[in-house]
DNA sequence: CCGCATCCGAATAGATACTG
DNA sequence: CAGTATCTATTCGGATGCGG
């Protein structure tokens, strides 16, 4: 508990008690992914310091939002109230979408990974009824792949077993106009998926 | 602008860039009740202090998040930005319920207005059909109602115009089993609307 | 009083160095 | 690799002051 609580009878003093301080919800963003290391999260989080990832990750263990592998070299996972989090951290990244970036924002595979999971819109694809498809993402040097089903989108790392389509660019921004985009596998497959995302 | 930013391309961050200082998204909970004035604001955030709060209604205002009305006597409400996170910090709000309150946690009117609306079920309220009630709750000094209508409950304060039914307790804490609570009107109305919410 | 601005001790965050 | 220890820079929290 870095963080003074707020020693509010509130269901969002409460949560804000355990995942109001600097950093931790972008802990979580780091793990809605997958499980990951220390160095792992260390990687996607700039600026951060050893010192208070650890302070986070011992918080949030100790709230039962994460748990660590056994071992020295464990992976930190979300537990079952962690991954409850998924849809509210969804939306406040849907809300903040909304807000320019700064000029000198930088980007990260795993965060291009979570805004496109982010940017799904359920309601587009209750549209395209039966809606379904696996996307292979090849960005420089990062490779995730989007499993759309049942309304629903999620973002993996790594490759897909076997995606209808593959997108390899060399950029981050593919979602740029003019952006120089190869595409492998049913290419139709990625132009009916689109409109369901907010881009 | 408080805390440095993250300088991250990713909506996640963005929105903590706003909305992740100390008191801020409890500064958006009091005004989702509707618009406040300074002090009002301040009366149920004990312990923000003036000068905190008047930088983080001022970064909310920067941001667009929160305007104010002209004048020295003007109430801060929220903009269509601002009442587009009402979803996320229900969501919020919602998770953080499931954590035990320490036992020395404060309580306020004003919150326990929007646990309310943060305990609202839509799923719930969707298996029946048609449901529509306004019911006026007075508790030891303060007054609101919940007006629930197509699957959605909305929190308001003072006093409803005509309560389907009206609930009086001494207590705070009426959901609590044995707190002496007085019902006028249709008390079926309440027994009705009573599983829409997780309490 | 209300809505802040200023000041100061205490708590947090950031950066670097160090250890099992 | 996975943290801990330490030091410094910010930010917070609380008190006070001040104009309208």
């Amino acid at each position: 508990m870095a963080l003074k609580t707020y020693n509010q009878n509130c269901g969002l003093a409460r949560a804000l008690d355990i995942l109001g301080d600097r950093w931790t919800l972008l802990v979580v963003r780091g793990l809605l992914g997958g499980p990951l290391r220390f160095s792992a999260l260390q990687a996607q989080l700039p600026g951060i310091g050893a010192n208070l990832l650890a302070d986070r990750l011992k918080s949030l263990s100790h709230h039962a939002v994460v748990t660590k592998g056994d071992g020295q070299q464990g992976e930190y996972r979300l537990t079952e109230k962690g991954e409850a989090l998924r849809p509210v951290v969804l939306g406040l990244a849907r809300w903040g979408r909304g807000f320019a970036p700064g000029p000198t924002a930088r980007s990260h595979p795993a965060w291009t990974m979570f805004n496109f999971e982010a940017a799904f819109r359920p309601e587009r694809a209750a549209e395209l009824a039966g809606l379904s498809a696996v996307i292979e993402f090849r960005l420089a040097q990062s490779v995730f792949h989007l499993v759309i089903r049942n309304q629903q989108c999620r973002a993996l790392p790594g490759a897909a077993v076997s995606p209808d389509v593959r997108l390899i660019s060399g950029s981050e921004q593919m979602l740029e106009k003019g952006a120089r985009v190869q595409i492998q596998g049913d290419a139709s497959v990625f132009d009916r998926v689109r409109p369901c995302f907010a881009l």
